[in-house]
DNA sequence: ACTTTAATGTACGATAACGTACTTATAGGT
DNA sequence: ACCTATAAGTACGTTATCGTACATTAAAGT
């Protein structure tokens, strides 16, 4: 396995196009986009050095309708997509294994929907500074609100509005293109029920 | 494998609980439910006769965090957990196809959070009532405004007048208890990009 | 036929989020 | 030190959806 540097906006997986290579980052962020043929899109899953892209692999497929893009910079052990087919042939435990991640990842889908479907835009933007602070090692994540904006599927002004309420509670520092998280605890209390239960299926069947 | 008789109603899985039987439907419907520690709920996912119950099995887990229910009444064709993961051990090909199923139905997770996050209520009940149709045999399916409510993770009275435009345009046709699909090309037309991608997926993968 | 219950229709003020536009501030290059 | 581009703050009328409540209707049992 080689050791890539991924920058803010790099794509990595592209929607109908057959994969070629597999990362398991290291702290970072790298985000799973839906979209319509029209372009309607939004951010759905997040992906972490808890788990790694190229998930259609375990599934026995090269491909899948979403979009796979850097979001924080990190750095990733990478894998070309034959090799890493080889392996899970050979070694079925590491297949077992991963294919557990799968499930995590898709009860982060299914809750994210949920999350959609109910929660407020300052729950779900708490959530999701949660799940990214998760993943990384950083004191400032590297985020502008319009960047934002596209993996919520809500208006730029709508995050400006929902962080400015996150900032004056003093659960995070925003500077210019950045947002520190201050207070975790009182994050967590804002965003609620919204943060939780794919972290704790992780738990359950990784740890 | 024993063919059993589901109503509607009949929890097939909870949240947590150790899955027993995995279920092959026919014509009908049963939905996937996600839900917060606290009881916020809404249906994530669908399953009909081009799937199956007991995902967490195909990834060497025997729970979930989900909630699995009949909502549609189906017969479906069911196997004791035990014996379905002998079988999957036994017939490798097997595995491998219903892996490319859990990717299909990962996708509809994924679209379903992107149509909350995006399309309005009319939409995403056409959306559904689209995916419902496509599984049953039904002139009529048997579905109150409630359920539907629950479902969609909206009010009732929301689902009463989105119900009423689709009806009012001749898409369907509802009666106390129950609604019925009159013209689908109209309905496409009202989901617009809500519907499509999973199943685009579908054929892609399966078929 | 009458009663009961569940399902549906409808209303109304409140709130969250929208689309859009314009202003202000900050970082980075010259 | 000054420009300039990008990011962020803000405003305003509009729309979708909410919470809630109440009235109406259809099926089901007696």
């Amino acid at each position: 396995m080689e050791r890539c540097s991924f920058e803010q906006g790099l794509v990595l997986e592209m929607p109908g196009t057959a994969i070629t290579k597999v990362c398991f980052p290291e702290p970072g962020m790298i985000s799973v986009m839906a979209r319509t043929p029209v372009g309607v899109q939004a951010e759905v899953g997040i992906i972490g050095p808890e788990g790694m892209t190229g998930l259609p692999l375990l599934h026995g497929l090269d491909s899948w309708p979403h979009a796979t893009i850097v979001q924080i910079p990190c750095r990733a052990l990478c894998i070309e997509a034959t090799a890493f087919r080889a392996v899970l042939a050979e070694c079925r435990p590491l297949h077992e294994r991963l294919l557990r991640y799968a499930q995590v990842f898709s009860v982060q889908l299914a809750q994210g929907s949920l999350c959609n479907a109910r929660f407020t835009i300052e729950q779900r933007l708490a959530r999701w500074l949660l799940m990214c602070h998760d993943r990384t090692d950083r004191e400032d994540l590297p985020l502008t609100h319009e960047l934002l904006s596209t993996m919520l599927g809500v208006r730029r002004a709508g995050i400006t509005t929902a962080l400015r309420m996150l900032n004056d509670s003093g659960a995070v520092k925003s500077r210019r293109g950045g947002i520190g998280i201050r207070d975790r605890s009182r994050m967590l209390a804002i965003a609620g029920d919204a943060y939780g239960v794919p972290e704790d299926e992780y738990t359950r069947v990784l740890a």
